[in-house]
DNA sequence: ATAATAATTCGACGATTGTCGAACAAAGGA
DNA sequence: TCCTTTGTTCGACAATCGTCGAATTATTAT
């Protein structure tokens, strides 16, 4: 029913999408997007309240990086993978990035 | 005299520099130094007081983006750029971004 | 109509942040 | 030695942030 406001992709700012970027949890979720497309909130998981999750979507859709659609009683949030690219080339291969995980080999 | 401690390269996280990076200011000095080398605090300019500025740049410093070095009673700084590129390939790039000018071209 | 599901909104809270002026410290030059 | 320059540190302050539980809305299923 309230269907959720975007920014325009040219409303998109260095500082507004290093901001949004700048939580694990946000990561997390734009990292579980785009591995897995287009997901429910429902579907992401976290180690936080709903309602700090909703909270952390409701962050990076303000920053232009997510598109929410609402679908029956679940909100489907998929990356603005397009726009960003053009508009912020590398960025999401950053969020893409391995953790550095410490593996147990003798030499990498 | 005092030596400016500065993280290995390794304990750079992504949380850690998109939060470095989210404010305007940081931004700006980054640029600043991208583009002029090393340079004093001093030297970049910033509509902020001097104890904010230094706030910023040891922020940079915290985060991994910086390296700063005492030379007489200024303080030099640049960029840690090769380490930063190893570890996050592109992150500079979004920096050096010109910000949308909305110039007055009938096509662009 | 009732219940269940999915997500948002509403305070509230402690923590962190950006900002400043003032005080301080270190180095260099008069 | 004293003064200037450069930068840091120290409160302090308002603003923002991440977090939560509880209440609310909206949709679907029974």
């Amino acid at each position: 029913m309230k269907p959720y406001t975007h920014p325009a992709a040219s409303e998109m700012t260095l500082p507004g999408v290093m901001q949004a970027l700048s939580d694990p949890c946000r990561i997390e979720i734009v990292r579980a997007l785009l591995n897995g497309g287009e997901l429910a909130c429902n579907e992401v998981e976290l180690k936080v309240s709903k309602a700090t999750k909703s909270h952390h979507f409701a962050v990076l859709r303000d920053a232009g990086l997510v598109l929410t659609r609402s679908e029956g009683t679940r909100c489907m949030t998929s990356v603005r993978r397009e726009e960003i690219d053009r508009r912020f080339p590398g960025l999401l291969d950053l969020v893409l990035m391995e953790k550095p995980k410490r593996t147990r080999r003798k030499a990498g």
